[in-house]
DNA sequence: TTCAATAAGAATGCTCACGC
DNA sequence: GCGTGAGCATTCTTATTGAA
């Protein structure tokens, strides 16, 4: 028990101590824990700590067996550890109390959103509900803590200026040609990476994309997002068949980070904050709403499944409520 | 050494099915 | 029909890797 200890002392210190203040920490922790008796309770926390972690393990493994993807069970895994971690108890004794509590802590002390925290809420409510439904505990804890109640806040946009700034800061034809193809077809940027050279129609100037859950549909750009397209591929030396490739050798096909840090990159170039690609569908909605294109042909545009969601695109300004008021009411 | 790209993890956004 | 729970995608930031 006392070895065990120590061991597990000497293993988390020696992130940051030499292996000589690891051996000499050995030899003071064994002189000290040598003039106690250690109680069980260590003990008891351990077995704690194996037996939540064994039902983490079922929980998570049952949600892959139903469907869920890699990221949403790494994502469940880490959250709940990380409420094991901060409750060594077992989850038989978990309360409702424990739980608001510690959604409490965890927003002050990340300064968290409530998305966030109702996120977190969700994740445990699932393994709760699951342990409720496999006999672990007769009753939920999360049940009776209800859904955090979100504000909608109004997303900003770039201004035709930015996007010219953008246009500007490209050193590289290659970013030029994604900054146009998302800047005048408002697609996923997991659409984007995706897209392979065949999928464009430069005649039609449109193309084919597969959004989220391998929908497909067709997308429209403009004659300067051709230009800079073709010249991009003119310039291009590889045979791969992805549309937009890394600039450095192997060529491989661009990843969704590598777009994202590109553009961030090409943003900071420009001064101009928070540039990602998802600023440019947000833009392109916008811009369209404000121009007076029937909502429904947005939502088509975008490939929205619901309405509501191209809705809110609708109510960023203000200014067309009060137009629209002008036009259709005096 | 430098720069581009990827990996990882937390936060946030979108979609859909279901139950009331 | 509306609200909510759940699943997954995207965003955002930082750390790491790898090639020139």
């Amino acid at each position: 028990m006392k070895e065990k200890l120590i061991q597990e002392i000497s293993t988390a210190m020696a992130e940051v101590l030499s292996f000589e203040q690891v051996a000499h920490l050995n030899s003071v922790l064994l002189q000290v824990v040598s003039q106690y008796t250690i109680t069980e309770d260590g003990e008891t926390l351990h077995e704690n700590a194996a037996s939540n972690d064994r039902l983490l393990d079922i929980f998570l493994s049952a949600k892959q067996v139903e469907g869920c993807t890699t990221p949403t069970i790494k994502y469940y895994g880490s959250t709940i550890r990380q409420l094991f971690k901060k409750m060594p108890k077992k989850v038989t004794d978990y309360t409702t109390e424990d739980i608001r509590a510690y959604l409490a802590v965890f927003q002050r002390k990340n300064k968290s959103s409530k998305v966030t925290i109702d996120n977190i809420r969700r994740i445990f409510s699932s393994f709760f509900a699951w342990l409720e439904e496999e006999d672990y505990i007769v009753k939920s804890p999360v049940r009776r803590i209800h859904k955090v109640k979100t504000g909608t806040q109004v997303k900003e946009v770039l201004s035709d200026e930015n996007i010219e700034q953008l246009r500007d800061s490209c050193t590289k034809i290659r970013d030029l040609a994604i900054i146009d193809l998302l800047a005048s077809t408002g697609m996923r940027v997991g659409e984007l990476v995706k897209l392979n050279r065949e999928d464009i129609n430069f005649t039609e100037r449109e193309c084919i994309v597969f959004g989220k859950g391998n929908k497909e549909r067709i997308v429209y750009f403009n004659a300067r997002a051709k230009i800079h397209l073709q010249q991009y591929l003119s310039s291009r030396k590889d045979r791969n068949k992805a549309l937009f490739v890394s600039l450095a050798k192997p060529h491989k096909r661009l990843e969704i980070s590598g777009v994202e840090t590109r553009l961030r990159k090409i943003g900071r170039t420009a001064k101009i904050v928070r540039v990602h690609p998802h600023k440019f569908r947000r833009t392109l909605a916008t811009m369209a709403i404000d121009k007076g294109m029937p909502v429904e042909q947005v939502q088509r545009l975008l490939g929205h499944v619901k309405i509501d969601t191209t809705m809110h695109y609708a109510m960023v300004n203000q200014n067309n409520v009060k137009l629209s008021h002008r036009k259709f009411i005096n």
